[in-house]
DNA sequence: CCATCTGATACCCTGAAAGCATTGATCGTG
DNA sequence: CACGATCAATGCTTTCAGGGTATCAGATGG
């Protein structure tokens, strides 16, 4: 038995005719006849009611037509689906993203892609820069959203925004009303900033900030996730550097100023080059689409 | 493509190693790779991603594979349900009966069936004795307990019951007190019945209990329905005899008597002979097995 | 009783698919 | 680095499942 042999029990079971059914399976009515003989054998039911003037169905063959129907219709659909997912139109595509772009790029990229592409599960992963890296090498992730890290040969990567890095800190700062903010009014002040394990790409930028008019930033605290550095500051236990999309997060008593040559780091899409996953290349066409002019 | 080349794809989707695969499907290694190839053309889709040392899914052939399991999950069980069906285990029985079995014997053979045959699909119909008759010939209905309505060489009967009529009437009818009800005494009563074309066993009952004694009964109303009946006796319109199993219904106001030399109606369980559900055979027996002494 | 319709049988033949032998690619190891 | 081992792919042969044609047999209607 095999969905061959359904659809021939299907075509007679709706015609109820020996003749037509074999037409309609584009064959002669000897071997049809055979076939159904051959079904009801192995089966060792009887299928259908039949003498040389009349077909009817058993009792067993009409419950059986039910299921063969349910069982074709669920076939086809294998068979169709998986066409669907070759081309990208269907299936799963697992994204990782870091908090800091999930205000910004994420949103309006997941939206234009579930759009495109509805019958794809987009598997949403908020993650670390590092985790992120380590999860695209190992093939958790097909695509990811995280700061330009530099050399990734095993990676494509398109450039979405190019965010410059802004100050935020307590309303009541001293910093506050300073007109310019540089290295140099920073000398003195308590940094919070996430650990280079952990987000390599945004602390080497804010390192190097200082670093080039030759000073060492006081970094005082170092959690690992963007939520906790904010919160840090709120309490005055520091001020922070933070990428520009996250000003219009305001926060209670928090203020955001611009630096004088702010760091810029590069948000950008990536994923394995050697993908496998026929949804990935859409997604980062989408990517391509929205890149923004930087800010 | 059919359900044989899915169980290809399934064993080496799970093994992943074609020699294994093929052993698992009793054939050697190379027809076994020639069919995976054939699959993949056919679907246009690479299900594998292989080299003479790895063999591993593609995002496709991940997702096909829950397909696949998914239909030949339901490809084995449509041919092991259509065996239970023609076995009687599994399937549909259509069962009729007549409002007064309603109260006797159905919901017994009914319970009696169900533990005995859970996977059957009991659709209950009440109905009209003679409704049940036309039923039984058109294959409306697969079994039906019903009155013995006499000879039907095309269907097999099982005696279920032997009812004797009673009378009912209100408790402040003046017959209430008198101590044996016969003919004569209902000579000048107001009768309520079911009209022949309705149950023609029940009422030809009634007119020869009075016909033997050369009495013409009063019939003043003929509702169609048991429980229209009652009501009208309820409301002093009259008398009616009806079957001992529905006394056990009291009903407000009323009373039940026995009459003098009751007449006798059998309670039987009806099926085509030439039934083709074979779910009908046991339901006969379990009605063998509940016969009921004559009440 | 014959013409006709329809499903079953008899017989033949083709090609899908299985087996065997072998090739070619990829590792691991001495 | 060469050699052997492993494993998928390919070439060739063979077989039988299943299709085709011709025909039979039972039922029905004029």
């Amino acid at each position: 038995m095999d969905t061959r042999h359904m659809q021939y029990f299907m075509a007679l079971a709706e015609t109820l005719h020996f003749g037509r059914a074999a037409e309609r399976m584009n064959m002669s009515q000897p071997p049809f006849s055979r076939q159904i003989a051959m079904i009801e054998r192995t089966l060792g039911v009887k299928l259908f009611e039949r003498n040389s003037r009349n077909v009817a169905l058993t009792p067993a063959g009409e419950y059986f037509m039910k299921d063969c129907r349910n069982v074709l219709g669920q076939f086809e659909e294998a068979c169709r689906d998986v066409r669907l997912v070759a081309s990208g139109m269907k299936g799963e595509l697992r994204f990782g993203f870091m908090m800091h772009a999930a205000h910004s790029v994420v949103p309006q990229l997941v939206q234009l892609y579930a759009e495109s592409r509805p019958d794809v599960r987009l598997v949403l992963d908020e993650r670390t820069p590092t985790e992120i890296d380590e999860m695209l090498v190992a093939g958790t992730l097909d695509a990811a959203v995280t700061f330009d890290c530099g050399y990734a040969p095993h990676l494509q990567t398109v450039l979405l925004a190019r965010e410059r890095l802004r100050i935020i800190m307590r309303k009541d700062h001293p910093l506050a009303t300073v007109g310019q903010i540089g290295p140099e009014e920073l000398r003195a002040e308590k940094i919070i900033a996430a650990p280079a394990a952990t987000a390599p790409a945004l602390r080497s930028a804010i390192n190097s900030y200082f670093s080039v008019r030759g000073i060492v930033p006081h970094v005082v605290l170092e959690p690992r996730l963007q939520h906790t550095i904010i919160q840090l500051v709120a309490k005055g236990l520091g001020v922070a550097l933070i990428p520009a999309s996250l000003r219009t997060e305001p926060g209670a008593g928090l203020i955001s100023r611009a630096l004088t040559d702010a760091p810029q780091l590069d948000v950008v899409l990536r994923a394995p080059i050697t993908t496998k996953n026929p949804a990935v290349s859409t997604f980062m066409e989408i990517g391509k689409s929205i890149q923004r002019t930087l800010l």
